[in-house]
RNA sequence: GCCGGCGUAGCUCAAUGGUAGAGCAUCCGCUUUGUAAGCGGCAGGUUGCGGGUUCAAGUCCUGCCGCCGGCACCA
């Protein structure tokens, strides 16, 4: 006798040991055809599975959210056994879900061409139209190890040969295709929806160690229907239009080129994007008791080695041979700010030290590393080092996070996630002196009102980390900002402070930074407004357009106003409709488009048109100009 | 760096191994226009760079460089 605990409450009583199939037919057949998975005592298993003792029970339909996660699974396993069927020659590694979809390596002499893409997306239809049984054994170890040698696959044997001794190896069988996977699996393939498709190929290293061979990676995406794979394929378009390498282009704001790869030609339009979001930094890192200070490009490898730099980073360092000197073009800030630091005596009355640095740095990245702004080898760091005492490590972090939430407001961000990486494995400094730094920064954190999750091991080697991670306008994360503790740096490059004892003492150092570098911030900036920028970011604020050649001296005196205004204006004079003007300034996203026609002339209006918008509004010269000098204004001026 | 794909006019893209083209933009005319493309015309190229195969290479082979998608890396 089995009682099932339904999730409505209501309990069955069954004979004997029941499959989730059994409960699911047992409560109707509507029911029992959209099962797909059984959740046991809150575990997921396979339908087939046989609940044998009192439990709670729910049947897992696709309407479920876990679901889609195992669906996806499936549908790798499904273009695992299209693969197999389609080139019996290659060898199937492992396959997981992942976010939107799944992905599975495959190891194989010559690699797929995108098109065996939809080849293997054809067979998988076929695949599901087989309605095959997928179904679940459990095999000794010795046996299964064999069997896929004896079948050639290699990379399965050597994952059953790491399972440790004890746990139960498990193999699903669909069709032809045998797996070792850990499930649980749907019933059959026929219940995989065929809301799927393959994205694209790539290769990865077998276990992620760049140390081994090479796989060929597919990937796919898979929803619970037609619908929400459509609104996927759509979102992935939106992406692409708000890409800021496309952006940069059709806005005019920078180029990239060969000769100067991983480093940014910025257009006038663009640095005046740049210089907007500098100059706010600037003000806002000066309201908040930062002293700016600037530092040499080029400096000895005797410092590098110092820092430790040389010795971890060598690689990723540009170097340029002097005299029989070896002078590094500086990848980071610090050892320059504590050279400052370190230059003269420094008293406990001068903590904290906020030193700020607009940066410009040079870190040789792997070729296969650049992208666009996001990833450069030239750019410049919003950073600044506070030097302080143990006791104002709180403090001042509680400040820099509500200075850091107040600059994202600024910009448009507000949904963040802020990950606490806390000590990894290979680190300098006394587990002591770990507990207390980890424990401050997390104590800070919390008294400005932030929330963190863990991240763990994840911290730098010389102390926790603080990392930043906002969402953009459509979903997408990206890592910003960054508060490190650092005690070990002050003491590799000697930085002392004098302290009331009259002794002296190391300072602590926090790195922090809030837009990371300029460049790959502008180029976020970018992608979450689609390029359509706040006013206050616009490169070009207004354009004053005219309908005829009768407005043009009004319309001069329309652009000239707004100059006087300080609002960033062009004019457009030319022989063209106003049609034309409208699109050609739309497309440019202008935030405002002044419309002067022979009314407006007569009458000293203007006719404000804002971007994207139907209506206009037509205000007198003076009015137009206050009003939008005021809306234009940069946050917290 | 590794795997795969790609590189043709400013942009988007054509061109069986056989004379490199189109649209948009630029420029020049005409049109003087009322809120997302008025009309016409001129011009625009060492097909990323270097070798090779061939009577003939944008196309095939090869070496670089760069870009794209991943992987690895990201102080």
């Amino acid at each position: 006798m089995v009682a099932i605990t339904l999730p409505d409450g209501s309990v069955r009583p069954f004979e004997r040991a029941v499959s989730g199939a059994d409960i699911a037919a047992a409560i109707g057949p509507g029911l029992a055809k959209a099962a797909l998975f059984v959740r046991v005592d809150g575990e997921i298993k396979d339908l087939a599975h046989t609940v044998d003792a009192d439990a709670k029970i729910a049947i897992v339909t696709v309407k479920d959210k876990e679901a889609l996660t195992l669906i996806r699974h499936d549908c790798a396993h499904v273009m695992a056994e299209a693969v197999k069927e389609l080139f019996p020659e290659t060898q199937v590694t492992i396959g997981p879900a992942i976010e939107n979809g799944f992905y599975y390596d495959f190891a194989r002499q010559t690699p797929f061409t995108p098109d065996d893409l939809p080849k293997i997306e054809a067979r998988m239809k076929e695949i599901i139209d087989r309605d095959e049984p997928i179904q679940r054994e459990v095999w000794d170890r010795d046996k299964a190890v064999q069997f896929f040698k004896d079948q050639g696959e290699h990379y399965k044997a050597e994952i059953i040969a790491q399972i440790p001794i004890g746990e139960s190896i498990s193999l699903y069988c669909q069709g032809k295709f045998v797996d070792l996977c850990r499930g649980p699996h749907l019933p059959s393939t026929g219940k995989l929806p065929k809301a799927f498709k393959l994205m694209r190929l790539a290769g990865a290293y077998w276990r992620g160690d760049s140390r081994n061979e090479m796989l060929q990676r597919i990937y796919g995406t898979a929803w619970a229907n037609e619908k929400d794979l459509a609104a996927h394929l759509t979102l992935l378009e939106e992406a692409e239009k708000r890409d800021h390498r496309r952006l940069g282009r059709e806005m005019d704001l920078f180029h990239l080129q060969d000769i100067a790869a991983g480093a940014v030609f910025w257009h006038a339009k663009g640095w005046t994007l740049y210089r907007t979001v500098q100059d706010y930094m600037r003000r806002r890192l000066a309201k908040a008791g930062y002293d700016e200070v600037s530092t040499p490009q080029l400096l000895e490898k005797s410092l590098w080695e110092a820092s430790g730099h040389w010795q971890k980073f060598r690689d990723g360092m540009f170097t340029t041979e002097l005299e029989n000197q070896t002078l590094g073009l500086k990848p980071m800030n610090c050892p320059g700010h504590v050279q400052i630091f370190r230059h003269g005596m420094r008293s406990y009355r001068d903590l904290p030290i906020r030193m700020a640095e607009f940066g410009a740095c040079h870190r040789n990245e792997p070729s296969g590393a650049l992208h666009g702004l996001m990833r450069v080898r030239a750019f410049t760091q919003d950073d600044a080092h506070i030097f302080c005492t143990e006791e104002q490590i709180g403090p001042e972090t509680k400040s820099f996070c509500e200075l850091l939430l107040s600059v994202y407001k600024d910009f448009g961000f507000t949904d963040m996630v802020v990950r606490f990486s806390d000590r990894p494995k290979v680190r300098a400094g006394e587990d002591a002196t770990w507990d207390k730094a980890e424990a401050l920064l997390l104590k800070a954190a919390h008294d400005a009102g932030i929330e963190t999750v863990p991240n763990v091991g994840e911290g730098a080697f010389y102390g926790p980390k603080l990392e930043f991670v906002l969402k953009d306008a459509i979903g997408r994360e990206w890592q910003l900002g960054t508060l490190q503790l650092d005690l070990v740096l002050p003491e590799r490059l000697d930085a002392t402070y004098v302290a009331e004892d009259g002794q002296k003492h190391r300072p602590a150092m926090l790195h922090r930074a809030i837009l990371g570098s300029f460049e790959r911030f502008i180029g976020i900036l970018i992608e979450h407004h689609a390029g359509r920028m706040p006013l206050w970011l616009a490169p070009t604020q207004a354009v004053v357009a005219t309908i005829t050649k009768a407005a043009d001296a009004h319309a001069q005196a329309v652009h000239a106003a707004l100059g006087d205004a300080g609002i960033r204006a062009t004019i457009d004079l030319s022989n063209e409709t106003i049609n034309y003007k409208v699109r050609e300034s739309s497309l440019a996203k202008i935030p405002l488009i002044l419309v002067v026609g022979e009314r407006e002339a007569q009458d000293g209006t203007v006719a404000i048109r804002r971007l994207g918008g139907a209506r206009q509004e037509v205000v007198a010269l003076k009015d137009a100009v206050a009003k939008l000098a005021a809306e234009a204004q940069p946050p917290g001026l």
